[in-house]
DNA sequence: CAAACCTTGACACACTAGTGATAAGGTTTG
DNA sequence: CAAACCTTATCACTAGTGTGTCAAGGTTTG
């Protein structure tokens, strides 16, 4: 059997029928429709809804984030903002060497004591 | 002057004193601290922060959404897993072929008049 | 030392994400 | 044809995001 109801498909993947269509609002997996509209799910999308089901769980992400994930992949000019951005990201703890930081501190003690 | 106070950088940054307190506990700009506890805001920390409000207000995306991308950088098994999934994805409208779909809408129309 | 800063914490509010339940109405099927 | 599906739309509720304001208390500075 190749396409299943949303009820079927809703057993065999995890999701409630609710969040089956939750999720195709969100775009991230769309099922075909009969000619009289009811969902049809193929093994594809059973494939989809639980790797995507264990996805999110496994790491503790929404669905907003895998949205956000598939925007990046599709929007060239939004992915190269992004990454410009992350990439002149030198202030995280992990990047600073202690002695890049012990000499900030340092120059500011000196600005304030010359302001003082 | 190098560092700036969290109103002095609000000003020249565009963000308000409470949002630069907000966008640090994303993760996103954080901000060196005085020997009291003062944040001190760097020319690299007011640069990442007008680029980063252009970025949000650009594309209509959230700190939430930035901050995620951040994490798809820095958690390699994270970023691998959303590829996969994202990858394994034939469904989306785009990327499926005019025949594969009539092909697709064919098998069912046949399953459904087989079962009838 | 008092005014003008800073800090964290909390109350408050609007909006979105995520999720269930339920209603009104069309479809499929034994 | 009636039971068991399906559809969209709506109400409701929790949690998280984004944002302002205010309180209690420490710091800096004219």
């Amino acid at each position: 059997m190749d396409a299943l109801t949303i009820h079927e498909a809703a057993e065999t993947s995890g999701w409630s029928p609710r969040m089956l269509r939750y999720v195709e609002r969100t775009g991230l997996v769309t099922a075909a429709r009969s000619a009289s509209g009811y969902r049809l799910y193929g093994p594809g999308e059973l494939q989809r809804l639980r790797t995507l089901k264990e996805l999110l769980e496994r790491f503790g992400v929404g669905l907003s984030d895998i949205a956000f994930a598939a925007r990046l992949e599709s929007d060239g000019a939004l992915r190269e903002a992004v990454e410009t951005w992350l990439r002149s990201e030198p202030q995280r703890p992990e990047h600073v060497s202690a002695a890049d930081w012990l000499r900030f501190e340092q120059d500011k003690h000196e600005k304030l004591l010359a302001a003082a």
